[in-house]
DNA sequence: GTCTATAAAAGGATAGAC
DNA sequence: GTCTATCCTTTTATAGAC
């Protein structure tokens, strides 16, 4: 995969000096047609078409569809732990750290490359479990397990009284989605803007003030 | 469609004596076919096969793969309007009602048959956009809207404090959705047995009483 | 490694007999 | 209406030249 022949050194040095060209337009290409059409609608003739190369150069650098799909969404998945929760180690207040994770969240997972993402990650969890396994690990989980232990903090300075953190957590993104995500993954709903987006994430915010203000939870 | 031929009697009994036997098998097959392995996987020759008969006969019920898949799917969205929101009219309390709702939603929405359904609208919401506007009439915008002309009698009764009656049911829904609903469409768990299901919905209805008994929202 | 050409199979849809 | 046999297109994957 890596091995430079030597019988091309002007060949051999236009791959080097950007690593490998023609494996990165198969990639661009390829994200590009799986995340548009999905595995089942998109061929390798489309995407050999939307990479400017040959199918046969496909099956140089992949050993099938199955193979390119997988290393494509495989991809996009860790590039969900990029933009996480950001940090509140400041002295900021919880409803005010709650509401900058609220706008990030929706923003991102409201986001078409997002829901494009978990679209196909639905469809094909039949046939490619270990895909949605690391969707969810990069994606939800991650974001979960984040907020989970800045709430458990929180918590033990007494600020709120919850039970089990991850369920805590858990309950926050799931208001966050609300009905919108829904109508998102089916593509009922065509758009929020930022306006519409700080309002819902208002209300949430305080919607969920107040469900984690009251007494301990029994869990 | 309906018209029996005169020239074989015998066979017009049959197909009378249960009412066209044939296509009932199609569409039972069909069923099964597609809501296993969605629109794409599925063959016109594999559908024959668990329906028993050939290919030319569906052609003969139905135009092709498309008026097929449609009428099979929208016939499912259909039977979603049946197991809806029961209806809260007793004296009971609303905490009992929301409890009640909590169990029967969790209990429909995760099952099996429900979440195929939900995935398979969610990969063909391309191609097949009305599809997912008939899943969301007649399931999550019916039992929203079932749920809030509730909320908002109990507004009015001073019970609770909410804003928009349609953005407070949707809340309550998509905090019942959960991380739990997303996992399943993903595949990710297995199951929910009632006991676990319980513990859940008393979590939510816990969780949703508060964030309902505060202030009134600025909507 | 990369391309053109081709194999081999599957799938949607149709023809024609009964 | 129903079946068997067939057409035609598309698709994955490979062969062979350079």
């Amino acid at each position: 995969m890596d091995s430079r022949s030597e019988t091309h050194p002007i060949i051999a040095d236009a791959q080097a000096s950007n690593g490998s060209t023609k494996r990165q337009d198969i990639i661009a290409g390829a994200t590009d047609v799986f995340l548009r059409l999905g595995y089942g609608a998109a061929s390798m003739e489309g995407i050999a078409q939307a990479a400017g190369v040959s199918k046969q150069t496909i099956y140089a650098h992949f050993d099938g569809k199955d193979a390119l799909f997988e290393a494509i969404i495989h991809e996009k998945c860790d590039e969900l732990r990029i933009p996480a929760v950001p940090s509140g180690d400041t002295d900021e207040s919880l409803e005010t750290v709650l509401f900058r994770i609220a706008q990030a969240f929706l923003k991102s997972v409201l986001s078409r490359k997002n829901v494009r993402l978990f679209r196909i990650i639905v469809s094909e969890c039949g046939r490619f479990p270990e895909l949605a396994d690391a969707f969810y690990r990069s994606g939800p989980r991650s974001a979960v397990a984040q907020l989970a232990r800045y709430l458990e903090t929180a918590r033990d300075a007494g600020e709120i009284a919850i039970g089990d953190p991850v369920q805590a957590a858990e309950l926050f993104f799931a208001m966050l989605r609300g009905d919108i995500y829904m109508r998102r993954l089916m593509g009922i709903d065509t758009d929020m803007d930022e306006a519409e987006a700080a309002n819902y994430a208002r209300f949430v915010v305080d919607s969920y003030m107040r469900a984690v203000a009251g007494a301990t939870l029994a869990v």
